[in-house]
DNA sequence: TTCATTGCAAAAGCTTTGCATGTGT
DNA sequence: ACACATGCAAAGCTTTTGCAATGAA
């Protein structure tokens, strides 16, 4: 599915179908909650796969580009991604003129609600945002 | 006022007040947003200071400890830090079982709000987030 | 065959650190 | 005088890039 996607969005890229892309792609797939290059680097050479860190480097703003990813916040020295999937938590921007309600969703947020809990040792189940404003059409 | 605090809390540490870190901690408190410490740098050698970057490097840890200063989020490649304020918006945590609410700030969750409200277009003017979850005392 | 891709190693960008020198207390 | 601080330059880490060799279409 994601796989089909990827093969779908290289042709149409003029760029190729490899090995070492498949691998990385499977790799991400894999992955539970989010990850980061050197992360997926290391698990790959665990599975005794030959891809470099350059490989996983340069394939990562392909997942990026396609949806397949997202990028979450950076807490350590060096970035963090996740896979985005369909049925997933979003939040709500409220225009207070129009009362027109705009669904987003934020990775970093998601990660956020579990670092704030952690730090306040709370056991966060779920959370909503709202952000009060004006939309594109009624501000000003 | 933040002066005096960081006085204080150098003498209780048993370090010292030089004038490189009093240069350092005017120069992050006369920022208004964010900031990062290449920036603060800049402004430092652009102002006539001799301070080394090193130094810079050295003294954000100290501001961090006091809590003159919060780390934000990373969205480039280079950390980013923002000075704390007193009457700041602060969100909820709220306890599904006793009630109790949970008053919490985060840095990051501002710099969310904006960046989030900038891909949508949208002006967003206020926000409230509330995680629904179980206190340190209630969780099983 | 023709380009894109790969791995490697070198480079780049941000941050940290070792060391000799300087400086508050 | 004694620690701790400072500046410098070198080292550390993560990420990017140049290049020759390789491989998909």
């Amino acid at each position: 599915m994601e796989r089909e996607k990827f093969k779908e969005f290289l042709i149409t890229k003029g760029l190729k179908s490899t090995k070492e892309r498949d691998e990385i792609l499977n790799e991400v797939l894999a992955m539970k909650k989010h990850f980061d290059p050197e992360e997926l680097f290391i698990r790959l050479k665990a599975k005794g796969s030959k891809v470099s860190r350059a490989s996983v480097y340069r394939t990562i703003p392909l997942l990026l580009e396609i949806g397949i990813i997202e990028e979450v916040e950076r807490t350590d020295r060096h970035a963090h991604y996740e896979i985005v999937s369909k049925d997933r938590h979003h939040d709500h921007m409220i225009c207070m003129n129009c009362g027109n309600v705009i669904e987003f969703y934020s990775p970093t947020l998601e990660m956020l609600q579990d670092e704030i809990c952690q730090k306040e040792k709370f056991q966060g189940l779920r959370h909503s945002l709202e952000i009060f404003g004006y939309c594109e059409k009624c501000r000003s």
